[in-house]
This record gives C-alpha cells, structure tokens and sequence, in this order.
DNA sequence: TGGCTTTTTGGTATAATTGCCAAATACTAA
DNA sequence: TTAGTATTTGGCAATTATACCAAAAAGCCA
C-alpha cells in the first residue's frame, strides 16, 4: 500500500470515526432539521454540557459540523448537507442483518 | 430521547465503528472489487495475520462482509452492494475540508 | 498419521475514547 | 463592576480498541 492510498484511508477514518458514536449520530439527525444551540442538545442528549461541547468539538474537528457565536450561545449546524444519504446503507446493513437475524429465528427456533 | 431511539443509535454507531479504522476501510474497497483470501489481504495490509483476522472479524460481527470458507482458505466479500455509495459523503467532507484549509491558507498565508 | 498451510483465538501491553467534575472563558444585562 | 448564563477546557478514572506473539484449530496432501 502506498503513502497517498495510506493518508486517504487516515482521513476518511477520522471522519467515520467521528460520526462512530451514538450521541454524534444523534447530534447530527437533529442538525439535519435545524441548527441548535449547544443548550438544547444538552437537554436532548441528557449528559453533562461538558460532555455536549466535547462531542461537538469532536464533529467540528472532523468538518462535519460548524459553529456560529451569536451572543452568549453558540448555534451549531451541518456543514455538508449530504449526511442524510450517508445513512442509507447503513441502514440497509441493518435491515440486512435483522432479515438474517429472523431468517435463522425461523429456523433455529431461537 | 426515547429508549427505541436510543437503540437504533447504538446499532447504527456500532457498525460505523465497525468501518472507522483505515485498515477496515482498505478491506471494504478491496472487497468491492472482488472477494478475497485472509492471506491476499494480510499481504496487501501488511500487519500480522492475527490483527486482520480480528478486522475482519470486527466486519463480520457489523453485517458490513461476510465468509466463506473454501479448503483450507477462507475468502471474505461484501454482504451489502451499497458501501461504495456510502463513502461518496466522506469524500464531500473531505474535499469541503480541503477547500475550507486552501482559502484559509490564501487569506493567511499559513 | 505427520507435516504443512491458513486462519482464529487467548493473552498482554499500550494507546485512545468517554464522561464527569471543577475551573476557566465569553458574553449579557443590571 | 458584579452577577448570571452559556460554553469550553483541563484533569482524571474507567472502559474500550489496537497490535503483536504464541498457541490452537481446521483443512490439505503425501
């Protein structure tokens, strides 16, 4: 393998990685309706603000997200609007795995 | 955050985890052009055999791939056809990134 | 069977992630 | 300036991930 094929794959690891958490994934399908303020998602998410500001430092860093100061709150919103889509397989991954999941239900009887 | 919510978050983030690492995104664009032995990959990859087992592994327990074992090789391809799609996004963050990164270094010289 | 190849599993050391608390920072408004 | 609100940062403990080596397991063939 390569040092240009090697950076690439780095890169876009640290992306997926940054969306690898339930919490991020929860941040970014509330960012696809609208942007929020760091408070609100604290509310939402029910964890410790400091954990919120940490996890969307974590989206910031990757490029996922970004971050808008207006007075003392801060509004965060989706960078690239394409997030959405990105879910599609990995809902078909699931969907797929829940066929198979059932499939051996009816089989195995467990 | 309901508790059904709260599930579905944490499969969709258990197996982007699965993806978040370089050496499983190399897996998953070798399998997309075509399945391949163990051995094929620990040679592309480079590692100890034991540590791509366990990716693949990793992968396996996601749904994202899927084996076959044939003689005494076994040969891994993709379960699901739309992971390519799936990376079209991260590509977008990536070049959205370089772009943000290029006109900063226009604006600062830095 | 015995030797060989391929793959997985167990063990272990190291590094990274996560979540909370406490403290610092930034801003508003009185 | 002082008090109050919103957010970020530093520090720490607990958990999880990663990579390697050694050994086990599974299959082939002479």
């Amino acid at each position: 393998m390569n040092q240009s094929r090697k950076n690439h794959l780095d890169e876009r690891a640290r992306i997926i990685k940054a969306m690898a958490h339930p919490t991020r994934l929860f941040i970014i399908e509330e960012l696809e309706k609208e942007e929020r303020c760091v408070c609100d998602l604290t509310e939402e998410i029910g964890a410790d603000v400091s954990t919120v500001s940490k996890h969307l430092s974590v989206l910031k860093q990757a490029g996922i997200v970004i971050d808008d100061k207006r007075g003392n709150q801060v509004f965060y919103r989706l960078r690239v609007p394409c997030i959405l889509n990105f879910f599609g397989c990995v809902e078909s991954v699931l969907e797929s795995n829940a066929r198979e999941h059932a499939a051996l239900f009816e089989f195995t009887g467990k």
